[in-house]
DNA sequence: CCCGCACTAGTCTATTTGGACTGATAGAGT
DNA sequence: ACTCTATCAGTCCAAATAGACTAGTGCGGG
């Protein structure tokens, strides 16, 4: 009986699709990873069915019906029940009232930067601003035509908020590249961190 | 045996750790915490040990002795092989090198801003600039005083990454809640996406 | 018209993970 | 001196996860 399955960060896209529409998870998964919704990519079956499950005895989720095309294993589509908008809600608002300090790969590889010398670093940092310069131009492009097709501006509003930051971490990017090769920046000693006498 | 330990998210802090010195997991933990390094808090006991393990067999890290003071249990400490330290730089240069759509809980979030309706969304986005602008005015100063106090910027480098992530998203929910509040970006249908006949 | 391949929908198990537990030591307070 | 608590350093197991596996269906090509 999943305990700590109510908190994994997939309930929030599951609700949400839900809110949309009833669906079996098969079809979630279809649609989360075609959408990439979100971290969605990262889900995988066991975790699905297993959430799906737990948000069901929780009472968020309810079986709507069960299908059978041919024989084909039977599918059960679920819907969002009364409280479970309630509980989409609530998540809602706390997830972006309270920011926290989440964490990316990025940020733990810049920490270390010093460990690739200087031309490893710029090398480095030189090519990533050049593949984010070009999927960046790439998803605002896709912004526009979905624009341009009328899709309301609410319904891509993480899609602007994903090339707001996608900017500025080109703009830091290059200036830390920059500042690198010009020397601005320089190296505290050899590749690794001075082993200080403790800190 | 850990087969995928070798591609967890630890795997690199603890790497990165080991280059400046030889530990013992537990210290690890404990420094790595005491850093908030990166995703360092959501490290656990299991994960590290379990990661440390991997490592060794894979030949990354070597146990370099084994202590004991007292009647305190015996730790193993562990440094870094120069097959590690190849490692540790391969790593780090494609993760700089090549960015992943890493994927954060508020992203997920604001997909799905609809359902709070516009004046839940104003206030929660409203709120969530407030503690941010909080969050960052404090970085800035811990920032500011490292500095000050002669660390080198290459050793404070991620921070300055994170506070230009931080101030570009403090722009994004300003001007989204302000838009929000002007009526410039506006309510599609009712509080969920209007349900169109399939895609 | 038959074969292989891809898709549909799930189930199920080996691996991983979170975090409770162990059992010692050092210092704080009384 | 004597509890009480915090820290040290791990081990260990129930719970959660990744992703292999099952098994039926439809379609394209030779």
């Amino acid at each position: 009986m999943p305990r700590r399955a109510l908190d994994n960060p997939i309930v929030l896209p599951v609700l949400g699709l839900l809110l949309e529409q009833p669906t079996h998870p098969h079809q979630m998964l279809a649609e989360l990873r075609r959408r990439s919704d979100a971290h969605a990519a990262a889900i995988t079956r066991g975790t699905l069915y297993n959430t799906v499950a737990a948000l069901t005895e929780a009472g968020w989720l309810a079986p709507l019906e069960r299908q059978r095309s041919g024989n084909r294993p039977e599918r059960t589509v679920y819907t969002l029940t009364e409280a479970g908008r309630d509980e989409l809600v609530r998540r809602l608002d706390s997830q972006i009232r309270t920011p926290k300090r989440e964490f990316s790969q990025f940020l733990g590889a810049v920490a270390y930067l010093g460990a690739l010398g200087r031309d490893g670093a710029v090398e480095a940092l030189t090519e990533r601003g050049r593949r984010l310069r070009q999927r960046t131009a790439e998803d605002e492009q896709q912004l526009e035509d979905a624009l341009a097709a009328g899709v309301p501006r609410m319904h891509v509003i993480e899609a602007e908020y994903a090339l707001s930051l996608a900017r500025a971490e080109i703009a830091w990017v290059d200036s830390a590249a920059e500042e690198l090769r010009s020397g601005a920046l320089t190296w505290p000693t050899g590749a690794a961190p001075e082993p200080e006498e403790d800190a």
